[in-house]
DNA sequence: CTGTTAGCGCGTTCAG
DNA sequence: CTGAACGCGCTAACAG
């Protein structure tokens, strides 16, 4: 245990503790020789003030908690790199935790937070629509709370997510434009409201522009059933286009059309909700509504910083960042 | 800021401050009825102990630090599950750092915590065989390092890496024993030891078997110019087997034998180092050399632990931990 | 079984 | 310009 303290520094120079101190933190009253020979050895002897001592003292840690669904996902990774961003600029630390969709963690974590480990909260939503007391007894402790992705309508925090009704607008739009006559939209989870929000967009996109009837496909988080259900639905309704509300479902889909030989796009065309990396793996390359998530992250990040540093609650609450997604067509697609 | 702290709990009780620290820490010497009513109250209000106190206190965070290069990339996003599991079943929080290869960043994060503001660290190195000094002052100021996948051999903390060589060699045989009669290897990162022991694989297991010369192709980040590099390749010399080193090679290899019309498996048969998530993407889906991430995650946050918790400091130093990869094969190949 | 006290390292008052 | 002293919240040693 080598650790170097505020105090070995003091008696090596043979200053008092508070003038090192002060000096470390470049105070108008210490002179300009005191602080360089201070910050000499501090740089020598690599000293690095202790976090708790601080944090103790200042009620400030330098520490965001992430709170977010799971990790093995494109898109939170993507999130999860504009946070960062943002934040290491300012020298702050990233404490994570993944709630795998289960409520009961989140709460537990949540809770774990009320008292001065963090500064502030970036969280997306394990499920919506439940009781969210835990998260108004955060912020009732001093402790401000962003919202991205998935958000609940019920909280007066601040909120970034991106546009899903007028994206699922855009490419349900752009399956008719492309001559779909038959459009069935790919649909999971829901009970949650991004997942309402999308299928809406879909339906009045399909109102508005011509006589279709709406064909959803309800799936599951089963890969096989679902396989099933989509192999049966294709059969039974020959849809010639195929509206996907998330990514993993696109990609059943196309192995569904392998299986029973539609070929893609030229029998049905295929567009999803989904992000870069995975989509130009498949053949022919998905088009795809692609979600701004890293910018997600950065605004989410910027938005947590200016409330915790400027301490502007009033200003910022109940403010809601939209931010635009991108219809994105890759070379050896055609649809 | 209404923080519930010992002492609020103490004045509501009519307790002292010490008595409700050892009630809540379930000390032997608390009778059975005050540790309930002290338990029933903080459970009320939400207790939470205030972690920079017990931190500065005890000189434990109850905190690691997970730092790797960066995290758009499924290994890493597998690594950190594995990791989670671990470490939330004792209940420790994760700090992360993304250094994103960049060796300087690597260093002034780990000085940055050098001052107990975590319990142990684990650590993919950003680059290699490099002046390790600040991980050697890590370790020296007491705060225990488990490396993991990129690690240097000239350090003597705990490793924890997967079979590199064994599985290049098996990847080889694979594609000879499939009637290959020229193998190309695609390689990046010839710099970096997992590079190289790859390759060493790779040569060995053509020295071994048959008499194929080696065909060793240099490609580099850019992937236009790599996709270049592996058409003038594949057109000039005409292999019939490709071994990727990575799997973003052989996701390039992909498109340029789709430009170039060559049928995969049955003109060239492609196998890569790469994870399961994309791979079953493509079609047909690619047989790969799968490191076990998870599992990686899992073993080095153990040994971390391990260390943390037994202070077995001296039994287990130097010691390496190697996993093994699987050759996996999926639906519609044939290879 | 319970209360009193001291100190972890730092930053800020209050004195010089 | 500098030093002494207090307290952030918690735990452990020392009483009783």
């Amino acid at each position: 245990m080598s650790k170097v303290n505020i105090k070995q520094l003091a008696k090596e120079l043979n200053l008092s503790i508070s003038t090192v101190s002060r000096a470390l933190r470049d105070s108008y009253e210490i002179s300009a020789d005191t602080k360089k020979k201070v910050f000499a050895l501090a740089k020598q002897l690599n000293y690095q003030p202790n976090p708790n001592a601080s944090g103790l003292r200042g009620q400030k840690t330098k520490t965001i908690a992430v709170v977010i669904p799971e990790m093995v996902n494109d898109f939170f990774s993507l999130v999860i790199g504009g946070i960062e961003k943002v934040t290491q600029e300012q020298g702050y630390y990233l404490l994570f935790y993944f709630t795998h969709g289960d409520y009961e963690l989140e709460v537990s974590f949540i809770n774990t937070l009320a008292n001065g480990r963090v500064d502030g909260v970036l969280l997306s939503m394990s499920r919506e629509n439940n009781d969210n007391s835990h998260l108004l007894e955060l912020t009732k402790n001093g402790i401000p709370l962003v919202l991205f992705d998935r958000v609940s309508d019920n909280l007066d925090s601040v909120k970034v997510t991106s546009d899903n009704y007028e994206s699922a607008v855009t490419a349900t739009r752009h399956l008719i434009d492309a001559g779909c006559k038959k459009i069935a939209y790919l649909q999971v989870h829901k009970n949650i409201s991004i997942g309402k929000i999308r299928m809406n967009g879909y339906l009045d996109a399909l109102q508005g522009s011509t006589q279709q009837h709406p064909l959803i496909v309800e799936c599951s988080n089963e890969n096989e059933e679902t396989f099933e259900t989509i192999e049966k639905m294709l059969v039974e309704e020959r849809p010639d286009g195929i509206f996907a509300s998330v990514e993993k479902l696109a990609v059943i889909c196309y192995r569904v059309c392998e299986k029973i030989n539609l070929r893609i796009p030229r029998d049905i065309k295929i567009i999803s909700f989904s992000n870069l990396q995975t989509a130009s793996l498949l053949n022919p390359s998905l088009t795809t509504i692609t979600q701004p998530a890293f910018d997600m992250g950065e605004a989410a990040a910027k938005e947590l910083l200016n409330i915790i540093n400027k301490k502007s609650k009033s200003a910022s609450k109940d403010k809601h960042v939209i931010l635009k997604s991108l219809l994105m067509k890759r070379k050896s697609t055609s649809i």
